[in-house]
DNA sequence: GTATCTGCAAATTTTTTGCCAGTAG
DNA sequence: CTACTGGCAAAAAATTTGCAGATAC
């Protein structure tokens, strides 16, 4: 299974002209699957754990690198902090306004939605979404009453 | 009726603690004014044609002041850069793939979309929402066939 | 073998801070 | 008056770039 998810990778890359490296494999594997969005800092700390000797620029290159080849993309965060993520199945973000944590929320929006946005968008040609909740985590609902 | 949403400006900023300035006006109305979301820097490039002494410095911490009484957030793009917009009407934000501007789409999610997902996000106390799309604005249109 | 990639350090860009004079309330 | 602000310059963060040696293919 694995297997054929890295040669999957490897071809991705392979497509759009870039080479398999094991600092790439590192990055994408930390951005894939961490369900929050690391900062391009936290993906450094992380892959440092894996390979001490990389470096920050490299982290910033290899994000490029993805990112030109539909493998991550960058998304807003309420914060305003820059984070990454990994082009999974459909979901929703929702950031917590005490803590800033950034939970996944499963789901689409419905066909009806999508197209009543659509209608509204006019000449605008819409290819995907991101729909951002903000709100207040378990842990820190308790606290928002304040 | 600028006199009244004046009024209004400083009643908020004093809620909150917060001082009127012709600065912070200044940089408000920017803020408000403007369809699309201005980076700091390009408020400060728009400020100083008013105030040609104000300093990027002040943009900021009035940016910050401003968020702190919820007249306005920053959003990001799905290009990365760090925008500000005010919180006016309910709009989702469109942004082209190709040249980066961005859109305001009237319009709100329905509220059997918005039961849905909150729903979904089971303990999470959704507060508010963004919508951001991103696709071909019309001038880009045509050539996003290549 | 050659083009791409890495890690380093330096350069840029972006954002924040400290300070003192100026101003709002 | 007194606390909050503005502008400046300097500091700190975040991101990008140039380059020589290493590596993928």
């Amino acid at each position: 299974m694995d297997d054929v998810k890295n040669t999957s990778f490897r071809n991705v890359l392979a497509e759009h002209g870039q080479r398999y490296t094991r600092q790439r494999d590192v990055i994408f594997s930390i951005v894939s699957k961490t369900s929050d969005h690391p900062t391009a800092e936290e993906i450094f700390l992380e892959a440092r754990t894996l390979l001490p000797s990389i470096s920050l620029a490299t982290i910033y290159k290899n994000l490029d690198a993805l990112i030109s080849c539909g493998l991550a993309k960058k998304v807003n965060h309420t914060d305003g902090s820059r984070r990454y993520c990994c082009r999974a199945d459909p979901h929703h973000h929702a950031t917590c306004l005490s803590c800033g944590a950034v939970t996944d929320i499963p789901g689409t929006l419905g066909d009806t939605e999508l197209s009543r946005v659509r209608n509204e968008a006019g000449d605008f040609e819409i290819v995907g979404y991101e729909l951002e909740l903000n709100g207040y985590c378990p842990k820190c609902k308790p606290h928002s009453i304040s």
